[in-house]
RNA sequence: CGGGGCGUGGCGCAGUCUGGUAGCGCACCUGCUUUGGGAGCAGGGAGUCGGAGGUUCGAAUCCUCUCGCCCCGACCA
């Protein structure tokens, strides 16, 4: 491809609303323009990306035996009725009207719309199993759009649906799956974890989310660096006992009441009675559907809502609001405490092994110190706070070290959910009516491109890892005014195409240091550097952008050269 | 939804407090010079100042309403 006649309009200067380094540079190297809030074009060299990493995602979800299909954008309500979620979703899912006043969404995903496509036409064990995908545009109205492609309103997702006759057969689908997105993102060059997930509102048993490890990934991941173990922070198991705990060799004293005018945080209390945080018992209020209770952690952590939510089985988990912490405490927000409390009480075990703690009174600026688990109160002991770095690891007890991850990529076993709330059933070799269980494996392909950006980038530009690269090569020609350069370089671009190189040619009549910014800046692997400096030489620059290094390559052998680096590149 | 902020040539911004000829940098066009890391000089084109209403002799600037956007939080694949 000429530059000159390519529509890649480079910006000098990053946007204003560009906080994250993979939005700044889509804007920059004219990738992506935004259009609305969430909503962005994909220009040229932004599709030419987009295309790379659904190539590799097709050619994969081929291999592992998925068909492609595409679904509409728009779904009818009814859909969504018959499933319950028309009802459930909730203000992400754009409903409208058409002209005859019937409802409809656009979708922000195909669940339902698969289960439809399915429930007609397999009749019989001997059709499944089947997994079918497409490649699709969603829109979820975010509450908060930000960071360009990677957290959009619309975008392009591959959602894939399973549909299975038994448990195992689920199973060993969900496993290959697994293989499959392994596949996918090591093809796509990039640093993953496949990790243990929730499971959301999607719902289902369990899940697998994959994250591109990157500094600015909005979620955090923890994984043991002994066993491999990998979860989201939200789920992170701990094992063992927690580091740091405060185990006390002398006798503990007697419950005591102190005073503590105003100070309601772990930090005040603690700078107050002169006390480590580990020392403290937070309690949190919270309201379920099921009634009000309490939760304990050490002063030092913090509680995790999820786990919580687990343990107790409910649905709904909301902190009290201050009227009902009165009520359940008999005192304001912040001198909560276990002591004399009539609700049911959960604590963390690490709360069990603080032998001298100090706690809220249940009263208005006073304290307990000299608290005693078991002695002075009882709880229901469990694993409830969020995991830190150097926790010990449920399966092999070594240190966790927790690092930041985009999440580009979701597997979920779904169970029946769909198939008996929309009536997609099949029979079973001994005739009987069965519903479908079913499997979804979601994979976000423009994310997946801004991620790769957030994992490979300098104060320069982008630097592609080669499968998803626009290009192959960037040959820029220093003056294309002289006659000598541009003669060599016509034809080796002419020779390079020959042979199947996608190449980004910088025929533009630009000053040298504006191509090679411009370079930088789109961050192709290779780029070829011709002037009559070298060619005096008979040979042109061949330069690698990761690393900087520059070489020294005769003309003639230049297409082999190059033949060679994108071969390897390949995959 | 709560809190904070912003809408001025394509992009980044100043001007608004204190009303009086719409400005700067980048980008764009023309010419000359320059040509290995975002060139120099000269000339030029381009803006209903988000929109509507009001106050005023006069509004980018003051008032009212409205639309859009951004940031922090709650929420979320």
């Amino acid at each position: 491809m000429r530059l000159k006649k390519m529509f890649l309009p480079t910006l000098k200067e990053s946007p204003a609303d560009a906080e994250v380094a993979s939005h700044r540079l889509m804007v920059r190297a004219g990738m992506i323009r935004r259009v609305a809030a969430g909503v962005y074009s994909l220009l040229p060299l932004g599709l030419r990306v987009v295309r790379n990493v659904e190539r590799i995602v097709r050619e994969e979800m081929t291999r592992a035996g998925a068909q492609e299909v595409t679904m509409p954008f728009v779904l009818p309500a009814e859909l969504w009725k018959e499933s319950g979620r028309w009802e459930v979703y909730g203000k992400e899912m754009l409903r409208f009207r058409d002209r005859h006043d019937r409802e409809f969404c656009l979708a922000p995903t195909h669940e339902e719309a698969i289960t439809d496509m399915v429930r007609g036409e397999v009749r019989s064990y001997r059709e499944l199993p089947v997994n079918l995908y497409q490649i699709q545009t969603k829109f979820r109205d975010e509450i908060r759009p930000r960071f360009g492609l990677m957290r959009a309103r619309e975008f392009i997702m591959k959602d894939a649906y399973s549909f299975h006759a038994t448990e195992e057969s689920a199973e060993e689908e969900y496993r290959n799956m697994y293989e499959t997105y392994s596949r996918i993102f090591e093809r796509c060059g990039l640093e993953f974890r496949a990790v243990e997930a929730e499971t959301g509102p999607i719902g289902g048993s369990f899940s697998h989310e994959f994250m591109v490890l990157a500094d600015t990934g909005e979620d955090a991941v923890a994984s043991c660096t002994g066993c491999g173990y990998a979860a989201n922070i939200e789920r992170a198991e701990i094992g063992g006992r927690p580091r740091g705990s405060t185990r006390v060799v002398t006798e503990p004293g007697k419950i005591e009441k102190v005073s503590t005018p105003g100070m309601k945080s772990v930090e005040e209390v603690s700078g107050f009675l002169k006390v480590r945080p580990s020392a403290l018992i937070k309690t949190l209020i919270y309201t379920t559907e099921s009634g009000v209770i309490a939760a304990l952690v050490r002063g030092d952590c913090e509680l995790n809502e999820s786990k919580l939510k687990r343990v107790l089985g409910t649905a709904t988990l909301v902190l009290a609001d201050e009227e009902t912490v009165k009520q359940a405490t008999g005192a304001p927000v912040g001198f909560a405490g276990p002591v004399g409390l009539k609700i049911p009480v959960y604590a963390d075990r690490g709360v069990k092994d603080i032998t001298s703690g100090v706690t809220g009174a249940n009263e208005a600026d006073a304290h307990l110190v000299n608290v005693v688990p078991g002695r002075d109160f009882d709880a229901t002991y469990a694993d409830l706070r969020v995991v830190r770095e150097g926790d010990p690891c449920p399966r092999c007890a070594a240190a966790f070290e927790i690092r930041r991850g985009i999440e580009v990529g979701h597997i979920f076993k779904l169970g029946t959910k769909y198939s008996e709330a929309m009536g997609a059933t099949f029979l079973d070799e001994k005739g009987v009516e069965r519903p479908l269980i079913m499997g979804c494996y979601g994979i976000g392909i423009g994310r997946t491109a801004a991620a790769a950006i957030e994992q490979n980038h300098d104060d320069y530009g982008i630097i592609w890892p080669a499968p998803l690269s626009p290009f192959h090569c960037h040959m820029v020609p220093v003056n294309v005014n002289d006659r000598e350069t541009l003669e060599v370089s016509e034809r080796l671009y002419s020779e390079l195409v020959e042979q199947g190189c996608e190449v980004l040619y910088d025929d533009r009549d630009e000053r040298a240091g504006v191509k090679f910014k411009d370079a930088d800046l789109i961050g192709i692997p290779v780029r070829i550097t011709i002037s009559s400096r070298t060619i005096a030489q008979g040979s042109v620059e061949v330069k690698e952008r990761s690393s900087g290094e520059v070489r020294l390559v005769r003309i003639e052998d230049v297409a082999r050269d190059i033949r060679g680096l994108f071969d390897k590149g390949k995959n």
